[in-house]
RNA sequence: GCCCAGAUAGCUCAGUUGGUAGAGCAGAGGACUGAAAAUCCUCGUGUCGACGGUUCGAUUCCGCCUCUGGGCA
């Protein structure tokens, strides 16, 4: 159980960001493997419009944690990270360094700091909260949760339906209150030493990349693509409410044309990329922030390498006590 | 040419029985500890199409004009 030490890199970022080339392009020049971290390209067949890269990009570089469940399976950000662990261990086995690639936010958290520990969810009890939550309003449950965990209610605001039924979900599993038990945790230094790169654009140079990617992703058969998952998995999945995938869903179901379908999915992207920016901001243990139209890969791999050669010197890795 | 319906926030529209107006989306910012490409929060002055009239007061009523749909010729 404990934690390797040898480092890792991450290439995270808003979408569109060219997060995917720079992984692929420090894998080349530093002897690495990619390791997703996608909340969308986990799943098989949703390959256009998740933008995994393709074999041609890839070359011979590796790719892990990508394609590894059906769109009915659950997967969530623990069962990511462990799955991860198990990645990075193996790839370092090989002598390799692993380069952490994607821009899921809580799922890079999960793997770089880890969660608190808690049971897994029960199907049961949580199909049953969303009864409630249905029947009564989120308001009324963030009554209850208030009386039972007031740390957590104060926390999450009363129309946050998926918090509550969360904090009320572990307070039913473990007798204990879940404000407590993160309170506990407190989201603690990194697990071992890492890299943590952020990437961003220019927000106009992002619109024109992400309206680029969304014509070409058209291009390459998205409509085709979602048209034939359809037939293969329930819509309820969760990868079918994804960004560009719910809307050509709805567009599939007649509720808007092919024009007014890519313009949706053009300020979907560009609402996610905001709430990513967000995210990353504010994240703790981000090593450094780039912007890929200022900075060369070359002046990065500088970086990344200083890091790698003494990963403790590294002064911006974070001030956090090591583990 | 005639008839009908529209013309209100960047977009789609609601509304004011006459006291200068509000939602959704977009946009900006934020939150986020096992659904996270998800979920949620905060921020709304715009010649209420133009011009005239009635009125203490018109975006609201009346007239006329322009534009956009639809119908009849």
């Amino acid at each position: 159980m404990s934690p390797p030490s040898s480092p890792i890199v991450v290439v995270a970022g808003t979408t569109a960001s060219g997060k995917t080339a720079l992984a692929i392009e420090l894998a080349r020049r530093l002897g690495g493997e990619l390791i997703g971290a996608d909340s969308v390209q986990v799943y098989r067949g949703f390959d256009v419009g998740s933008a995994k890269p393709t074999r041609e990009e890839l070359g011979s570089i590796r790719h892990h944690l990508v394609d590894v469940v059906d769109p009915d399976e659950p997967i969530d950000a623990a069962r990511y990270a462990s799955m991860a662990d198990a990645a990075i261990r193996a790839v370092q086995e090989r002598g390799r360094v692993p380069i952490v690639v994607g821009g899921t936010g809580l799922w890079l958290r999960a793997l770089v700091r880890g969660l608190v520990a808690l049971p897994a969810p029960e199907p049961r009890l949580r199909a049953e909260l969303e009864r409630r939550v249905a029947q009564d309003g989120a308001p009324r449950l963030h009554e209850r949760l208030a009386r039972v965990d007031p740390r957590a209610a104060s926390a999450i605001h009363p129309n946050d339906a998926l918090r509550i039924v969360r904090a009320l979900e572990i307070f039913e599993q473990t007798g204990r209150p879940l404000g407590e038990l993160r309170h506990e945790h407190a989201l603690g230094a990194p697990r071992r030493p890492t890299f943590f790169l952020a990437l961003d654009r220019d927000r106009e140079v992002l619109r024109a990349r992400l309206a680029a990617r969304t014509d070409e992703m058209l291009r390459r058969g998205l409509v085709e693509e979602v048209r034939g998952l359809l037939l293969c998995w329930p819509r309820e999945a969760r990868a079918f409410g994804s960004v560009g995938y719910r809307e050509v869903v709805e567009h599939l179901d007649g509720v808007r044309d092919l024009e007014a379908m890519r313009e949706a999915i053009l300020r979907a992207s560009f609402v996610y990329a905001r709430r990513q920016r967000t995210w990353f901001r504010s994240e703790p243990g981000v090593s450094a922030r780039y912007d890929l139209d200022v900075v060369s890969v070359d002046a990065i791999e500088r970086d990344v390498r200083a890091f790698l050669d003494a990963p403790g010197a590294h002064a911006s890795l974070s001030s956090e006590p090591p583990p």
